[in-house]
DNA sequence: TTGAATCTGACCTTCTCTGACCAATATTAT
DNA sequence: ATAATATTGGTCAGAGAAGGTCAGATTCAA
């Protein structure tokens, strides 16, 4: 009934259970082996059972001793990144609400303070206004803006 | 997991540390013999984790009681991104450029990837033709955003 | 039956490590 | 002094060892 897909995602998940610090390291080929599967399963595995979305982040290295790091992130930050990507792609948060959020993320390390500090920049109200654009405009710009670069960290690999 | 790169790198940090003036003094050969490699196996170390871009600087000389000497920097980093801000600032990169320079700087370590991909977001055209500001409105703020965002991270403290 | 999820394999990129050969500098012999 | 030699470090191409990507085949479920 379950499928390989499956079984490979229990496995990691009982690894995980038994890591003390909810982080372990694998190889690609010898997972694959394990499970008598091509290495590549165990990329669609990650990207599909361990997203961030679902909580997960994945770290690899290549070339000699490489390896795969997957974390599990703590199911509240897990959760407030959902939020906010939700919360964020509803609708236009006016800068103030925006800047708030990036506060939040940032303390919940889910984006670090250099991130913050482009995010603040690039949706702060000033550059807009500067340069004669009407307040909505601005609004739908820096909303935008947001949206694109939340969508972008949370994609598979970032 | 670790590999002999790494066992190297930390080695030679570890001496770093233990410097007094952030500053130490190797014979490639010597390293290479505690670590049963080949010496050119320090220079690729050297090369990968001692860049500039990561904050070293490397020095050496040749023949007989020759030396390598790595050095620990400061702001050395600000000082390369400095010059890149200049000249985006003083030349109004297209948006092509700008994804470049990017490029350029993640390449150098300068900035992470994630913080490469929020730049590339907030000044790839395709948010601001979606709104239809004119091409002329759209260069300025993709420009301005640009230096905005890089100039804080360059401030003291990130 | 049809669309989504799963699975495979061929090909690609990145990282590490080695060895042969090159370049520079100090030391020693003439 | 000058030339020869020994001692160092530098460069580069290539092999090998991971992991990544993507299109297409297959399976599964509605």
């Amino acid at each position: 009934m379950p499928n390989l897909t499956d079984y490979i995602e229990e496995y990691i998940k009982k690894m995980l259970a038994l890591s003390s610090d909810q982080c372990i390291e694998v190889k690609r080929r010898e997972l694959a082996g394990k499970f008598s599967c091509v290495p590549s399963q165990i990329n669609y595995v990650l990207e599909r059972r361990f997203s961030p979305e679902r909580g997960y982040l994945v770290e690899s290295r290549r070339g000699g001793s490489g390896c795969i790091k997957i974390y599990r992130i703590n199911g509240e930050q897990a959760k407030i990144l959902q939020e906010l990507i939700e919360d964020a792609c509803k609708n236009s948060y006016d800068s103030e609400r925006l800047r708030q959020l990036i506060e939040r993320m940032r303390e919940e390390k889910i984006i670090s303070r250099r991130e913050a500090a482009i995010l603040e920049v690039v949706t702060g109200k000033d550059i807009y206004e500067a340069l004669g654009l009407n307040p909505e405009q601005s609004i739908e710009l820096r909303h935008r803006i947001f949206k694109e670069a939340l969508h972008k960290l949370i994609k598979p690999g970032y």
